[in-house]
DNA sequence: ATAACTTTGTTAAAAATTTGAAAAAGTTAG
DNA sequence: CTAACTTTTTCAAATTTTTAACAAAGTTAT
């Protein structure tokens, strides 16, 4: 089957397995069923499995699945070896926070450029890299030919910079703004971060325990 | 329909409903049809229509939905006016974040305590509250009785932390960890913000364009 | 080498979700 | 007040996703 014919129900899967069986194979396990992959990640075997088909074969009767060569190859299915130029726009609170905390270089990105509308932060180090006024932004691209953003900004600043960085070649993006760049710009990749959708989320499933 | 009987799928949208209603409300708009609702938001105007009539028929035929009140109905269904007592375990770069970031009052959640297991942090004020050292978890909680919690901690610490914030009468976890609250504790609401797997994604959609 | 056992790959059935379309109800304009 | 129009509600069809079951293949123990 193609990667691009795989499902999103299935796409949504494959991190979980990925970092499964990153756990596991360092953890020094070597081989593992999908009832024992059921057990331990909640999905049922018969879905692991019809997942896991999706890319051939990975399994061999009687046996299971080789940990290594599995999380190898959803690796591989991911992308994670990449190392796609990415800036990050907006350098408050919760930017800062992403560009410390997250591991892009072990998830297929190479975080090139840290931006901020605020002057005021300009220079100031964040993961050994300077933060950079705004205003840089378009140079800085056509230079450096980023194709991922991380937009951690406003919603009101969000589509103006979001239709440039478009424009400046930009293919994907990881949206922790509330703009629906999806919807206005179709023909990129768009994975959102939506925070406080999630804490609603959470607030109905509480009050309806 | 009882809210219990709400499928995911429409749970999942409805902080989208309500975020959206939330904005075109504070731009003076009063009435809106599925289909406009449709063309800016992504989704079908027929799934709107049957996701809004989950909960009762809130739309008049020929005129539309009203949105203050289609907005203060999704509210009320997601518990937003609620105040449900919450600690946040972890003030780490993404803790300290989220605690600052977040409108939790704005959500359905009343954030009570910061805690840190870094004794260096103890008493640093983030969201004009102290952040506390967790050995004071138990008895603050005891006292307090804090009903959801908010992980922001290695999934090391997890385990430990969860099972013994269940056992102090928690009912809903945001979880910011990679530790598998819902597998091990089916009986409570578990959110998952598992930032690197959305990462992942993104990886595999760039990857596939 | 053989037999019993395990576990995958695969097919089919079931369940859930999304889409489409028509009937019912209300609005708006003349 | 009537007729044309809009839009929801509701029902049915289509699609997607999940679950179940079984045959095929390989493993393990004797």
């Amino acid at each position: 089957m193609a990667k691009s014919d795989v499902s999103p129900s299935v796409v949504k899967r494959l991190p979980r397995y990925y970092r499964f069986l990153g756990e596991i194979k360092r953890a020094g396990i070597q081989r593992v069923s999908s009832g024992e992959l059921s057990k331990k990640m909640g999905f049922t075997a018969s879905q692991i499995r019809q997942d896991l088909n999706c890319f051939g074969g990975f399994g061999q009767q009687g046996y299971g699945y080789n940990v290594e060569q599995l999380y190898d190859e959803i690796g591989k299915i991911l992308g994670v070896n990449q190392k796609a130029k990415t800036v990050l726009i907006g350098a408050g609170n919760l930017g800062r926070a992403v560009a410390s905390h997250m591991s892009f270089e072990e998830r297929g990105f190479n975080l090139i450029g840290i931006f901020d509308k605020n002057q005021a932060l300009a220079g100031q180090l964040v993961r050994n890299m300077p933060i950079r006024h705004i205003d840089g932004l378009y140079d800085f691209c056509r230079d450096n030919t980023p194709t991922v953003a991380v937009l951690c900004i406003p919603s009101e600043s969000a589509k103006e910079i979001t239709d440039e960085l478009v424009k400046l070649g930009v293919k994907g993006f990881w949206n922790f703004s509330h703009y629906d760049i999806a919807v206005n710009h179709p023909e990129v990749a768009v994975e959102n971060v939506h925070l406080s959708d999630s804490l609603m989320k959470l607030s109905f499933h509480v009050n309806n325990l």
